[in-house]
DNA sequence: GTCTAAGCGGAGTGTTCACTCCGTATCGTA
DNA sequence: TACGATACGGAGTGAACACTCCGCTTAGAC
C-alpha cells in the first residue's frame, strides 16, 4: 500500500504525508466522477492546495501514473500467488482476484495495460505461464491465447465501466461466461486470435489516443 | 440512412442537405476522436459553420442523439431480420451482424443503451425473443438472462474501443469466446445474473454519469 | 424580377480546466 | 532558540470548449 519509489533525499515528513493523502484522495475522486475529475477537486479532498499536489506530482498525468503503479504492483503479486495454486486453477484464481481488486479502481483502469513500463511486461509473462499451467491441467481450451486473455480484460472493464456504481458485482457473473466460454471444448474457436505484435500496437495507440484527447 | 423525423414544416432543401452532411461528418469525427470532439471541428469536416450546426441541433447532446436512433433504427431492424433465421440461429446472427455494424460507430456507443426512448424497449424486447428461440433448440444454455446479453455487449463495447484503430476485427474473436460460454453445459454459471430492475437502473444511472461530466 | 422568410458564418461570451508563481509558513538541525 | 531549506496555499494565466448573436445571403413563392 506504501508502494515508495523515493527518488534520491527523502520527502519532509509533511511532505510525504500529504503524497499519501493525495494518492488516496485521488482514488477515491477517479472512482466517483471518472479520469475527468478534476486536479483542484483532487486536492480539495486530500485537505490541500492545487500548488502541493503540482510540486508531488509534475502533471495529471504522473499522478495517475503513480496509481496505475499500484495497481499495477498489486496484480503482479496476485500472479505470482496464484502460480502458486495447485492443479492449474491459478488462472481462475487470478482472473478473479484481480477483478475483484480492479473493480475498486475502475475510475482509471483504461490507463492499465497501457504504460511502457516493466511492470506490464512482467504481468503479461506471468499471466501466460498461469495459462500454459491451466492447458496443462486441460482446464481451458488449447486454442485460447494470451491476447485473448488481453481482450477479456477489457471485456471485464467495459461491464465495470457500466455497472459499477449500481451492480458492483456484476462483473463476476460476465466472468462466469467468460470462463465457460474458455473451457475445452469440441471444436475451436471460429476466427484467429490477435497476434501478440498486433496486440501491443493495439496496447500503443490506445495510449496515445487517452493522451491526445 | 436517411432517418426522416421531420418534426412539422419541412425544411428548405439547402438547410436539409446541410442536416445530412452534419451528420455524416459527426459519425467520421466521432469514429476517429471520440465524443470529446468538438463541435467546432465537426462543423468544420461538414463544410458550414458551426452555426449551422447549432440551428439544426440545439445542443452537442441532441446532435449524438440524432446519430443514436440511426444506430437503434438500423439495430431493431436486424433483430427484426433476425428473428426469420431457421433453426434458432437469430441471436448468434444478430450478435454477430450488430457488432459488425456497431463497429462501425464505436465512437458513440456509449450512448446506444442508455437513451428513454421507446426504440431501446424495442429492441430488448426483440432481443428477448432472439434468446428464448435460440434456447429452445438447445443452442444456448438455459441458465442465461437478458440481462447476460446486456453485459456482453457492454462487453464488447470495451474490446472495440480497445482494439478499433488497430484491429478492426478483433471482436470477432472475443464474441467467439463469448458465444462458447453461451453454449449449453453440465453446470450453471456459478453467480446469479442481474435482475431486469437493477440492469435498468445500471443504464439509468450511467446516462446520468455521462451528461454530468 | 422582387420580396421576404428562412438560413448562413464565425467572431464573441462565459465557463472550466490544467498548470504556474510567489509571498508566507513550517520542519528540523545546531 | 534561531535560521535556512523545504514546503505550502490559492489567486492568477492561458487554452479549449459549448453555445449565442447578428449582419449578411439565398431559396423559392408570386
Amino acid at each position: 500500500m506504501t508502494l515508495a519509489t523515493h527518488a534520491q533525499r527523502p520527502l519532509r515528513k509533511d511532505a510525504e504525508q500529504h503524497r499519501q493523502q493525495l494518492l488516496t484522495a485521488a482514488v477515491l475522486v477517479f472512482n466517483e466522477q471518472g479520469l475527468d475529475a478534476s486536479v483542484t477537486e483532487i486536492a480539495r479532498v486530500a485537505g490541500v492546495g492545487v500548488g502541493t499536489l503540482y510540486r508531488r506530482f509534475p502533471t495529471k498525468e504522473a499522478l495517475v501514473d503513480a496509481l496505475v503503479r499500484e495497481i499495477l504492483d498489486t496484480t503482479i503479486q496476485m500472479a505470482r500467488d496464484a502460480l502458486k495454486s495447485p492443479g492449474g486453477t491459478g488462472l481462475e484464481r487470478f482472473l478473479e482476484a484481480s477483478s475483484a481488486y480492479q473493480a475498486e479502481h475502475a475510475g482509471y483502469l483504461r490507463r492499465l495495460w497501457n504504460t511502457d513500463h516493466e511492470m506490464v511486461k512482467t504481468a503479461r509473462q506471468l499471466i501466460a505461464r498461469l495459462l500454459v499451467d491451466a492447458k496443462k491441467h486441460d482446464l481451458i481450451r488449447h486454442d485460447l491465447t494470451n491476447t485473448d486473455l488481453s481482450l477479456a480484460m477489457f471485456s471485464l472493464l467495459g461491464v465495470l465501466e457500466a455497472t459499477l456504481p449500481v451492480a458492483p458485482d456484476a462483473w463476476r457473473r460476465h466472468l462466469d461466461l467468460l470462463i465457460a466460454g474458455m473451457r475445452p471444448a469440441a471444436s475451436d474457436l471460429p476466427h484467429r486470435a490477435l497476434s501478440p505484435a498486433t496486440l501491443d500496437k493495439v496496447l500503443a495507440t490506445h495510449k496515445a489516443s487517452l493522451v491526445s484527447e
